[in-house]
Order: C-alpha cells, then sequence, then structure tokens
RNA sequence: GGAGAGGUGGCAGAGUGGUCGAUUGUGCUUGACUCGAAAUCAAGUGUACCUCCGGGUACCGUGGGUUCGAAUCCCACCCUCUCCGCCA
C-alpha cells in the first residue's frame, strides 16, 4: 500500500498518477480523504498517549504510596484514576477506528504509476516498447493450433484432467511431459546463471503471506483456499518468494536480493471463458518461473531493465518471435508501478500470447510486508520490490507447437535439446 | 490423532503483580591497548507510531479479561519442540 508520508509529501504527483490509471477527478478525492483520515488518526493517537501517560505515572504513584502503607492516599488515588480510564477507553475507540478508516482507504488505493507510465484505461493503450521487426516463422496454410497438435501427439489430456479434477487442469503425458519439465530445468538454469539463487517454496502459504504481497484482503476469490488449515494455494511464486523478506531488516550490503523458483500456480480465474481461453491460453494450473528481486530504491529501475533483458534472452534461445508492451496505467496491476509485458506469437492463432509481466512495485508490497533495509547512515528504509515470469509454461508451449510445425513434427529448438533428450517431437 | 513441554530482544537465556522495554551471556558496532591480530578494557547496540524534538505511547506468540498497575494472574486461540501412533 502507499505510504501515507509520501501522499502528504507530494500530493499532485499521487492525484496525477491515479488520473493515469484513467480514474475521475471525483475517484481521486480519496487521496484528500486519507490525508483527513491520518489527521483524525494522530490526533486521536496523541490523545491517547497522553491519557495513558498520566495513568501510568498514577499507577506509580500509588505503587510508592502503598509500599510505604499509605494506604487511605492510595485508596484516594485510585478514585481519580477510574475517571481517567473511561476517558482512555473512549480515546482507545476513537483512535481504533481512525486507524481502521484509514487502513481501509489505503488498502483501498493502488500504487502510483511511475512518470514514464502512459495514461490509459485498458489493453487498447499500452505501448509497444520492443516490436519484433523479424518475419514470422512460415507455416503452411493447413497450420494447427497447439489444441489439436496436442491431441495429434498426445501431448496433453484435458479430459483426463476433467476426470481427474476438473476443467483447467490438464494431465501431461509422454514427450508433452516431457517438454514441461525440460522448459523447467531450462529457465532455472538459465535464471541461476544470471545470478538468482533457486528457492523451492511451499504452495501452501498462510494468511500473512497472502497479505504481503497483496492477494489478501481484496483478491481472495483468486485464490484456492484450503479453508479447515486457514491457507491458500499460491496463485505465482511471487507468494511464498517475496514473503522469505517479510518483517525482515536487510543490511545494504547484502543488497539486491535475487531469487528464482519454479512452482505451479492455482487460480481460480472467475471469469471470461471462450475462444481466447481455448487449450493452454488459460488454465486453474499452470507451471511458472518466476524470478524476485529486492533492491535498494535507486537502483529499482535499472534492475527492471536487466530482468526485461533477461526475459528477451530466454525467448530468443526459444527462438520464439515476441514483443515486449509497456502497459498503461489502467492496465498496469493494482500493486505494480511499472510493468512490462512479454508477448509472444502464436503462429497458427495469428495472434500474441502474453508469457511473462515484469514489474517494479517500488514500496507498494514492501510497504505492507515491513521488507526494509537498513541504509549507510543507519537508517532503515523500505525496499523496492519486483518479480517478473521467466517464464509462464503454458503458453510457451502453445506458441513452441504451433510455430514449428512441420510434416515431420514438432521442432524443438536447440537450447532445449539437452534437457528433453530428443529435438522433434512425433 | 494421543501425551507432555514450551513460545521473552540477532542468538542463548533470566524474570510469577509496581522503579521491567526487560538481569546476564553471546554476537555486532565504535574506541583504547597492539607493528597487526587474538585476548583484555570502555561505550553503544530492538521495532512501530506520535511529538510542543525535551520527550511520549505501544509491543515479552495472538486476542480478550482481572487490577490503580500485567512479560508475570485468568480465559480462548495459534504456533513450535519431544515422545507415541500413522505415513512418502
Amino acid at each position: 500500500m502507499l505510504q501515507v508520508k509520501n501522499i502528504r509529501e507530494d500530493k499532485k504527483r499521487i492525484v496525477n498518477g491515479l488520473r493515469k490509471r484513467n480514474w475521475t477527478a471525483q475517484q481521486t478525492k480519496v487521496v484528500d480523504q486519507i490525508l483527513q483520515t491520518d489527521d483524525e488518526r494522530r490526533a486521536a493517537q496523541k490523545k491517547l498517549d497522553d491519557l495513558l501517560a498520566e495513568n501510568k505515572r498514577f499507577s506509580a504513584q500509588i505503587g510508592q504510596l502503598m509500599g510505604q502503607g499509605k494506604q487511605s492516599e492510595a485508596e484516594a488515588l485510585k478514585a481519580r484514576v477510574a475517571a481517567l480510564k473511561e476517558q482512555a477507553k473512549q480515546a482507545e475507540e476513537q483512535f481504533d477506528s481512525a486507524k481502521k478508516a484509514l487502513d481501509d482507504l489505503l488498502y483501498s488505493v493502488p500504487n502510483c504509476p511511475h512518470k514514464s507510465v502512459p495514461k490509459g484505461a485498458g489493453a487498447d493503450d499500452n505501448k509497444v516498447h520492443r516490436a519484433w521487426d523479424k518475419p514470422f516463422p512460415a507455416l503452411p496454410p493447413d497450420a494447427l493450433p497447439h489444441w489439436d497438435l496436442i491431441k495429434k501427439y498426445n501431448l496433453i489430456d484435458f479430459d483426463l484432467g476433467v476426470k481427474l479434477t476438473g476443467a483447467g487442469f490438464p494431465v501431461y503425458r509422454g514427450q508433452g511431459a516431457k517438454l514441461q519439465r525440460a522448459l523447467i530445468q531450462f529457465f532455472l538454469d538459465e535464471n541461476t546463471k544470471a545470478g538468482y539463487e533457486e528457492i523451492l517454496p511451499p504452495l501452501l502459504v498462510n494468511e500473512d503471506s497472502a497479505r504481503g504481497t497483496g492477494q489478501l484482503p481484496d483478491k481472495e476469490a483468486q485464490m484456492y483456499t484450503c479453508e479447515r488449515d486457514n491457507l491458500y494455494l499460491i496463485p505465482t511464486a511471487e507468494v511464498p518468494v517475496t514473503n522469505i523478506l517479510r518483517d525482515a531488516i536487510i543490511p545494504e550490503k547484502d543488497l539486491p536480493v535475487r531469487m528464482t523458483a519454479y512452482t505451479p500456480c492455482f487460480r481460480r480465474e472467475a471469469g471470461a471463458w471462450g475462444a481466447h481461453v481455448r487449450g493452454l491460453n488459460r488454465l486453474h494450473q499452470f507451471d511458472k518461473v518466476e524470478i524476485v528481486r529486492v533492491e535498494h530504491p535507486e537502483n529499482s529501475y535499472p534492475a527492471l531493465l536487466q530482468m526485461l533483458r533477461h526475459v528477451q534472452r530466454l525467448l530468443t534461445k526459444l527462438e520464439l518471435p515476441y514483443r515486449i508492451l509497456l502497459l498503461c496505467g489502467g492496465d498496469t496491476g493494482f500493486a505494480s508501478a511499472k510493468t512490462f509485458d512479454f508477448e509472444v506469437w502464436s503462429g497458427a492463432q495469428q495472434r500474441w500470447l502474453e508469457v511473462s509481466s515484469v514489474s517494479n512495485f517500488e514500496t507498494f508490497q514492501s510497504n505492507r510486508m515491513q521488507l526494509r533495509y537498513r541504509d549507510a547512515d543507519n537508517r532503515i528504509q523500505l525496499a523496492h520490490t519486483l518479480n517478473g515470469s521467466a517464464l509462464a509454461l503454458p503458453r510457451i508451449v502453445a506458441a513452441l507447437l504451433e510455430n514449428n510445425q512441420t510434416a515431420e513434427g514438432i521442432r524443438i529448438p536447440k537450447a532445449l535439446h539437452k534437457y528433453t533428450g530428443f529435438k522433434t517431437i512425433g
């Protein structure tokens, strides 16, 4: 969540930021409401603190008097304290309600987009950051979409998934399963080479963790829950991996922290179903390798670009046509200040598929989870957090299958040969 | 699942109603000694919020309660460890 301090210091910047998310002038009034509520909270806290301080002084006096055996004087003081206590109770109620009102408001406001983020309402307003300027792979006119290729070569069985679990839970088999494993290992190896520590985290997280990265309180509908145990199935590795550093104070010399993790991801995705979500385009369970960084604020935007270059290298090695979009304000995720999406060209579907989203959250997550570093002057500051997919598997597989189909089978890119153990599917 | 023990500062570990935000040890930082290091000595060393920048308040697993006063007493919950059972 945003820091009240920042809103207070630079309200204009925050309001302008929200306008870039296509907020109306009316909606941005919440910013004033926050400042006003914060004033109320501070006043209430001052009042409460003063009353408590007074109470404490009396209590100490009573203790002294009792020690000296002056019972009657002590009793007299007790009577005076009783009135104070009533006031303190009221002050506490005022403080609690102001605090809660403030938190509710803060939770409802998304991150302020970076100054380089364009204004816009949705996907149509995104800017192409890097276009694909080479030709697309030449496919025969009867090229098959991946859902047909999957059947043809018996790589993934959706019907079996329905039998075992339900729609959106595919069963990978044979070369399909091996391709999955190969990609995971390829990504992890590449990420490790780039300096990211490999993490294998739990797939279930508790409430604190879900709140830390911003899945709670709002987006509970997105997650599968284990209510009996009050746990959540992770929608992305970002959740357990970033929360590793929840409530931590990192010495500045240990920055940046770079981590990578493969996990299955579980998403309920109550939303549109139809042609665009056929096959591997949208699933309830899918595999993803994630990269997470914790950075010094001064270094977070250079780090974001580094992550971009890293993901580009992965796609280049996989020989996939891709483009990079800079998301506009309206399309940028709630917690993010700046997001780039990677899309690969899906030759048979003749459309771009999102395979990675790389974001800088600045202090939005770290403020929520108290992820801090100690600077050279020994001051404690919020760190910046970033993450990105490197990469999400299903759509990578879709593009690989579609773009590389030949009469003799599906060609596997060279970089994967040592992982798959085969050069073609078929 | 059953039985027991326990959750206190980076770590270890005291503290069973008042001057305890907390003894002590250790670690860490700085200084002294030293050619340098070790050892030794001295000082410092939690977090958050508020502030008239003097200071104030809260936090001893979490939430309630008793009391003028709670780390300490009471209630509920959560978690960890040990043993048994089950199990990859």
